[in-house]
DNA sequence: CGAGTATGCTTGCTTTTTGCAAGTAAATTT
DNA sequence: AAATTTACTTGCAAAAAGCAAGCATACTCG
């Protein structure tokens, strides 16, 4: 049993950045596959992306799929206990974007236009509803 | 200038499990000496303390205070920027309660009892409005 | 169909971070 | 004034992260 408090049962599965950074590729950028994530402009190392996938899919929030029907290839799928991770990463962003005094370049490298935040305020349900159909 | 993506933004101040524990002491336990902090259930080693507190300090999530008028003896406080990732570890505690399936004993260890969950479903503003009027 | 390339990892090694125990100086209590 | 608490610091061993190279399938193209 968990036994734990919350946050730290919430933490034990997403407390390290690269969980999240794997999740927030998923969410916002349609990756999904072992090179896709690597390719992040984080430059997530070979071994560690390996154990993170492995440890996310074991805590449920991801699945190893086939790529395409029938291939052997391997895919990752958000699950529905992972999407339910986007109100944490929403507030995170949201957060962000009322401390980062330098919004602009990061919207222009990572794609965090203004329309999103504006949706985050606004359109919560809406857009939460539309990233979720975005990992069908 | 940050040119971060908004996730790794906020990562960089709380993605690392301790930092989170410490808001959580002082958001959620009213804790605020490095002492209070030690005693905590996570077990946080005293080094590690130590520097996440100057980290948190550093990027402005909390501050060091005088523990009370004139007293050389310090303490933490959260300032605005720090209580603002409420809503963040609200959404954890959300997922949490949602995916744990053993959250009596959570409750009984860690004080998340079921009216704190139905308040943030229901009364999210007022709750984080009542948690950060404790931290005065 | 076979050679070359791309993909999805694993392995080995170095560097960094963590954890633990002990130590210490200043403040407080008795 | 002595003993105790508090808020750290230091030193060292263990764990985790980062980096480069290797490797066994897949897939692609002639």
């Amino acid at each position: 049993m968990s036994g734990k408090c919350p946050v730290v049962f919430a933490l034990d599965v997403i407390g390290d950045r690269w969980s999240l950074v794997i999740l927030r590729d998923m969410l916002f950028r349609g990756k999904r596959t072992y090179g896709d994530f690597l390719k992040s402009h984080e430059k997530i190392s070979t071994n560690i992306l390996a154990d993170r996938l492995e440890k996310l899919d074991a805590s449920g929030l991801i699945i190893k799929v086939p790529a395409r029907k029938n291939s052997p290839r391997k895919a990752y799928k958000m699950t529905e206990k992972g999407a339910d991770m986007l109100p944490v990463i929403l507030e995170m962003i949201a957060w962000s974007a009322k401390y980062d005094r330098y919004p602009e370049e990061a919207a222009l490298i990572a794609g965090a236009p203004d329309h999103l935040l504006h949706r985050i305020k606004t359109d919560r349900d809406g857009l939460m509803a539309e990233l979720r159909l975005a990992l069908q």
